[in-house]
DNA sequence: ATATTGACCGAAATCGATTTCGGTCCATCC
DNA sequence: GGATGGACCGAAATCGATTTCGGTCAATAT
């Protein structure tokens, strides 16, 4: 059934419903109540493919999803999505979605996505510290969301949970304990998190007056296997620290395990603490003690930002950087020759 | 940019133009590989939204995210859907996510998708032994994929992994170590895979001679806390079962709490059997044995199977149940007063 | 030399909506 | 009673492709 044949059965022209439809002027009340209740009852609703077509609008965003093989170190990525999805699909947006095998291809993706697709808007994360992807977008003025900040650019919309906190508060908290000799095992590089991560590190150290050693910090995949490597190395120094913080739950997980290997007690002869409050954590032993991010949450923020982005407000007025809490299980325990 | 500016830049009508895009007749092979490389210069292609309507379909086939509240119980959900993304944009369709929130909005979710989006396909898991979304879905003549099956009907595709051989193949596994009083915690009954756990439980008891007992059988949600209290129950029955095959990880997970605060050792007093092979498995103590799910592989495979249907290939043509692998790390430990 | 064939191209219809713009009709005002 | 205005409606253009169908033109056959 399509608008000509549904406006035939009322007596009336397609213009008409359709105006009453889309609740126009110049119908009137009575007409409006009738065609509305008619589609409810033949349950007739406008292709949306023609609408778009004539709107010129596709009504979609993507959402893209990258590196795919590292999902599960973001098990809350699903529930982001959901969030994303339940917000897109109140304001009449439908979102697809798209996946980027490697990070070289990622800017193909999204390029092929914006010249093919016709999409009005993308959601994202992971981003970097020079990230091509968003100086893609700004200069191509495509309206888009992300996880995370970046030093490319400060003049667009994000969430971004911050992670000087984790590496200050992190640090802070060992040397409230008596620690002295204190490790960050970071994110890669590459990523703006990694950068925060560092800088809250150093914070805390400068704070307390101690020195920055940088044989001290080493960088690992969000993998527990990554994590475990990284604290090998940390423990095999003449002078090994008592105490880790770690960029992500994973590379603490690994971390503990490596500490054990080496016949120390985690949470007892070396402190750990993560990040992102990994489902995981609550269940190892000893329990983990790490930072929040509600990545639910900051899905369904996301995907109102950019809806506000598309009706017109400015990217300044959409950042959003939020507070991680600390929360406290068992695996950051006292240093042992204690103060 | 249209097809009609493009054609002009090349001095030809559009129809040529489309012709030579789309592969037809009717054009010669030097204006084709003239205007294929024009498009590829120019960077034009056809609005995805115009062709649609032109061609009456939609390219859409929608996923569909059932209660998300229980996602992180699937944690490679998010792998599955990334699976049937690539396979869907190899074959040019585009995947749109859907969420339900609770079961009883859930058929309405799947009545708007198909009244208003217009979508060509639908994929979609967690299958009922009575599943009014496949019986609308059939009787609406729309294609789609499941992940289980279902007894509402067999005329449909679907990949499913083989819960029978859990069921048996956990309960076998026990006997085998000497247990004759094993338990099951199964999944919520309304989902068809609890019945294939039961039915396969029952099998390897009878086959052993073994009485069945249904105090031994217990429902529980695929969640930790859920594993913990049906697991109570059992331990605090008078004869107590040695052994418990759970319906999943995390029941499984819970169940060793259970055991745990009772005083016993799980995996030496009583064993447990866990199933799909939850990445927190081997993490936690004693390291859980479980059968395998390759819930990624199924993703792909399931979109392959939609694009085969669509394509018009019979359902029954479209129809696998795989065979899960048990996957021995210690939680099955052997019966102390063992034979 | 003419008819026939086949390769190739292009005008126009079509998909299903939205929106503009002009027209009808009734009520009100002078 | 006729002009004016406002409320309401409908014909037709439009979005950007695809596809049908008829037409042109050169090559070939007779």
């Amino acid at each position: 059934m399509n608008i000509q044949e549904f406006a035939a059965t009322l007596g009336l022209s397609v213009s008409t419903v359709s105006k009453a439809l889309n609740g126009r002027e110049d119908v009137s009340p009575a007409t409006r109540q009738r065609v509305l209740k008619a589609a409810e009852q033949h349950s007739f609703s406008p292709d949306p493919t023609a609408r778009r077509l004539r709107r010129q609008s596709s009504d979609t965003v993507a959402f893209v999803i990258s590196s795919p093989q590292l999902s599960f170190a973001h098990p809350f990525f699903l529930d982001m999505l959901v969030g994303v999805n339940d917000a897109m699909d109140a304001g009449g947006y439908q979102v697809i979605i798209a996946s980027a095998r490697s990070v070289e291809t990622e800017l193909d993706v999204f390029k092929r996505l914006i010249s093919k697709q016709r999409i009005d808007g993308l959601l994202f994360g992971r981003t970097r510290r020079h990230d091509e992807r968003i100086a893609y977008l700004l200069e191509h003025d495509v309206p888009f969301v992300t996880f995370g900040r970046s030093q490319t650019s400060d003049d667009y919309p994000y969430v971004d949970i911050d992670r000087f906190v984790v590496g200050r508060a992190g640090c802070a908290r060992f040397i409230t304990l008596g620690h002295r000799r204190i490790a960050l095992i970071h994110t890669p590089e590459y990523l703006m998190l990694s950068h925060f991560e560092h800088e809250g590190y150093k914070e805390a150290l400068h704070a307390a007056g101690i020195a920055y050693d940088e044989t001290l910090c080493v960088e690992a995949a969000m993998a527990e296997e990554d994590g475990a490597r990284a604290a090998r190395r940390l423990l095999e120094l003449p002078d090994p620290p008592t105490a880790i913080v770690c960029g992500h739950d994973f590379i603490a997980m690994g971390a503990m395990r490596a500490i054990a290997e080496t016949g120390r007690t985690p949470g007892l002869d070396v402190g750990v603490i993560g990040a992102d409050n990994h489902p995981f954590g609550s269940y190892v032993q000893p329990a983990l003690t790490t930072f929040s991010a509600d990545t639910q949450h900051a899905g369904k923020r996301m995907a109102e930002m950019l809806l506000e982005r598309l009706s017109g407000k400015s990217s300044r007025e959409l950042q959003e950087v939020w507070l991680p809490q600390l929360i406290v299980r068992a695996s950051d325990g006292p240093h042992r020759s204690g103060m």
